[in-house]
DNA sequence: AGTATCGACGTTATAGTATAACAGCTCGGC
DNA sequence: GCCGAGCTGTTATACTATAACGTCGATACT
């Protein structure tokens, strides 16, 4: 009566539950089973607030799943990118949920254009939906005869929190 | 007195021959050395249509450099990366020559705007430079108040000559 | 010359990321 | 019951990259 879907969901925090009946309903919708080890795995990468490797994935599964092997990571992952609910930060070799919903963006043709900031200091990465930029891209390829299928566009510097940090670290060791 | 200056030009072909020479004019004026194993790197990864893998580059080298090992490609990779002589390609880990100086655009700022068109079928890679792209992602990250340093801007698709041949196949199939 | 230093390289070992290959299981339709 | 498809278990391995430490030679200062 706890309301939030699945027996399992309790082991997340409230915001990833609703997140995961919502996956759980997208997976419904398109016809595919989002398995308990999916769920699992996807509740890792929802409730971390960075993106979050395969290996670290696997040891926190296992804690709660002994047989897990780096191949059953990595199936849940490519299953959870296949259905778009994860992204993978190719500069980071990691993983973050999509929240695409939140914003009502085209899921079909999102995943050709996912867009990143990464923090080279917290790794916080946020997903960014620019279509300039993805227009510009495509534009390009066009002049090229060049057909697009997906694309990597990764911006690594500093976020706002960790620019703010090293100002003040900057401002205690020379005051005035 | 072959006039192409290190004794080794004569391994890779006339147009590498060239732009190793250009390479070797370009160290001299950032004051850093383009030892011969640098410079024998510069060349296999010059004279390869396609992006070439570390591994493979080394599998090459060992044939005249008995003493290879992976640290020994990697760091004359890195080394050729920061001079701007070469680039890698995130999304096949593997790396090609820069050719910004037949552009003739900026160096200093170009390592961070490296972008790439990728086909999928040939792997053949071409770099390309858009600055509609770069300014639009700097002006994302602007307005997420996001420092940016380095991007990784890269679309995987069909290159025009394997479009070409996929239509050819397509008719072939189905004349008429 | 002596020697401090630095950059490049040799060598061995290891870390980190990802997949191949095959076996077993379950579930639903026939 | 039987089959086929999809999911998982399990072992082994491939591929990419770096750590750590030792050697050597050139440079430069004394
Ligand atoms: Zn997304
Ligand atoms: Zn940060
Ligand atoms: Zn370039
Ligand atoms: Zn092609």
């Amino acid at each position: 009566m706890a309301g939030t879907g699945a027996m399992m969901g309790a082991m997340f925090g409230a915001e990833t539950g609703k997140l995961l009946d919502r996956a759980a309903r997208t997976c419904d919708r398109n016809g595919s089973r989002l398995t308990d080890i999916r769920r699992h795995v996807l509740g890792l990468v929802l409730d971390s607030d960075r993106p979050v490797g395969a290996y670290d994935l696997l040891d926190r599964l296992r804690q709660s799943h002994k047989g897990a092997a780096p191949p059953t990571v990595y199936r849940a992952l490519d299953f959870l990118q296949e259905q778009g609910l994860i992204h993978k930060v190719e500069r980071l070799s990691a993983f973050v949920g999509c929240v695409q919903d939140d914003r009502g963006h085209d899921h079909a043709h999102h995943d050709h254009k996912v867009q990143f900031l990464i923090c080279s200091v917290c790794q916080r990465t946020v997903e960014i939906d620019e279509p300039r930029i993805a227009d510009a891209l495509e534009a390009a390829a066009a002049r090229h005869g060049f057909v697009p299928r997906r694309s990597t566009i990764e911006l690594e510097g500093l976020c706002a929190d960790c620019v703010a940090e090293a100002d003040r670290a900057e401002q205690a060791r020379e005051p005035g």
